[in-house]
DNA sequence: CTCGCCGGTGTGAACGCTAACAGGGGTTGC
DNA sequence: GCAACCCCTGTTAGCGTTCACACCGGCGAG
């Protein structure tokens, strides 16, 4: 007696929908999923039926039959949604995001949580898993993963075997460079954050590459530091001061980018006049409300989570496809900070 | 033949335990879900059978028999997800992470889109629906909903038949003002955002109400514009200008905050010395970008998700509950920038 | 006129699990 | 020694669909 509160009629099923038809409930089925021929006549009546009678298939009872859920599971690490939250914008596009939709679960950085929800999952017969990371870093694979696709997007797994997709950041730093380059800067910094970040070293070796293929030497040896503004301005204060010519610098991240911009002016220097600035992430709130409006990389998170969803569908449908690492190039989003050198 | 890869054994089943445990189904479902009475040696047998087989229950099927699935919908309109997670792991804790899992639907502002997922919402026959608001306007409720409970969180829901669950945004502006007071600020001003906005008017209000206890006005009128630091900067520089004795200002949020801490400094005043400052969302980015790290109101988003969990949980366990509106209180969260006042 | 075919519809067996009920030994009480 | 229980376990009927197949009547061809 569970499920059904007492003196409520229970939910109208496909039999009721048949009945008052007047046909059986194989017909109904097929009118419904628009399968096998039929008198539209019958066709009509059945539609009819079901739209009077208010009549919901219910997906789990046809799961059950079909093996399939037309679900995944979104598993990810950053609680802020900055990460994940584009790639499953960018899943459910490729997934089709009116048939199938997302567990979103958030690990809230805990291994033991995680387990728990891929089990969750796995109770769930989900058709795949996404598991977005939220560093650069490559993460353990999803241990206890049940018998289902998984594709990792944005930090890959460090499992080879595994699906993953992620962002060049090398390129994107390379692209930041040019930019600058073309736009008639040749004094270039960088500062970012942490040494040791996957992010970014993969940044640090994509200036170095494109100044170099433009025969320059960045200024000074990479600024290591954090992540935020505090280091940014920082940062900014010593850079002006032991190289006085410089004139752009490429930011490791858009908050240390503003804090920069902000340090400059703090130090008496224009942007974009005197010195140009790029940042990455692209992250709007950042971006749009540094003074001026920051140049950034756009990681192209969407996309990641399109290219992810697009792998998992083809796994989910043709059973298994060649493991690997994909990459979705980056994307300058030019603003002010960027803009052309005064005087 | 749908759901079975071929030449892939198809998913252990609790036959495929029964058989190698040398029991029934009726017994391995009992062991698995603790009901009913087993001798201990059966239960182990049966335990260590499941184990050995790598066996995972489907909730697919216990669904079709029980009613419920465990699953509920969180529609939301934010798309950055900067209200709706935070209300997600709230309603998440209240729900049980570990035993109710959540659709998170992303409408992307599209009344089309959000009906399709409603409509694959009920299909799917989650328990409930948690609708997660991007403003604090009363919203249309949902449009074809299934016959489940649905809770209406951060906006409450136009129609008061419906159960919402909504900040005290009033009570939170009444809050900042009263710090303010509290720290010796005599001469507080308000610069917020578009008139007009329910947020807006509310905080308008509280801010008026806390003052008119303290036997005090407002600097000037409520200074109306948009949510931007750029607008904050702007309203900055006239406030000290038509003002120059204001000692306070409490700012609709934490980004037109940021600004008018950018725009007093570029008018020469300090922060707090001269002027405190309090903002609302408590957005970390924002509030601790600033500088000085910035005192903000903070909406309680996670308690509005608990409580709306809660309330989810309730009408889905006991059938209806009755309906209105209920309200979190705000949090004031204080940092350097409403620090005493300077010599 | 009869056979065969085909379009249109009904029937019933899954799908994987739960829970109510039946049943079968062993044990206890008289 | 027999009956009545009481534990434990097996059996089975759903839950709401889908799909393969059976079936039925009408029509065209031989």
């Amino acid at each position: 007696m569970v499920g059904r509160v007492a003196g409520k009629r229970p939910r109208v099923g496909i039999v009721d929908v048949a009945q008052r038809a007047g046909v059986s409930v194989g017909t109904v089925s097929k009118v419904l999923n628009g399968r096998g021929q039929l008198r539209t006549e019958t066709r009509d009546r059945v539609r009819t039926a079901a739209q009077e009678l208010g009549f919901v298939p219910s997906a789990v009872a046809a799961s059950l039959h079909s093996g399939r859920t037309y679900t995944v599971g979104l598993i990810m690490t950053d609680h802020h949604g900055r990460f994940s939250l584009p790639i499953l914008h960018g899943a459910e596009d490729a997934l089709g995001w009116d048939e199938t939709l997302a567990f979103v679960c958030d690990t809230r950085d805990d291994p033991i949580r995680e387990q728990h929800y891929v089990r969750s999952l796995a109770r769930r017969r989900v058709d795949g898993i996404i598991v977005a990371g939220r560093r650069t870093e490559p993460r353990p694979p999803l241990s206890g993963a049940p018998p289902v696709p998984v594709v990792y997007a944005f930090a890959r797994s460090a499992d080879p075997a595994d699906r993953s997709v992620v962002v060049d950041e090398e390129g994107g730093a390379a692209l930041a460079v040019q930019h600058l380059l073309r736009t008639g800067r040749r004094r270039i910094a960088h500062v970012t954050g942490p040494n040791g970040h996957a992010s970014v070293r993969a940044r640090v070796d994509g200036t170095a590459r494109a100044l170099r293929e433009a025969g320059l030497e960045m200024v000074g040896e990479p600024w290591y530091g954090g992540w935020s503004e505090v280091w940014g301005r920082f940062a900014a204060a010593i850079l002006v001061r032991e190289h006085p010519d410089v004139d752009a610098v490429f930011c490791g991240s858009d908050a240390i980018g503003r804090g920069v911009a902000d340090g400059l002016r703090d130090s008496g220097r224009r942007v974009p006049e005197d010195i140009a600035l790029v940042g990455v992430d692209n992250w709007l709130p950042t971006a749009e409300g540094c003074r001026p409006p920051l140049t950034s990389v756009d990681l192209n998170l969407q996309q990641v989570g399109r290219t992810a969803g697009a792998l998992l569908l083809e796994a989910i449908q043709c059973g298994a496809t060649e493991p690997g690492i994909q990459t979705v190039p980056c994307r300058l989003v030019v603003r002010a900070s960027s803009g052309p050198a005064g005087h």
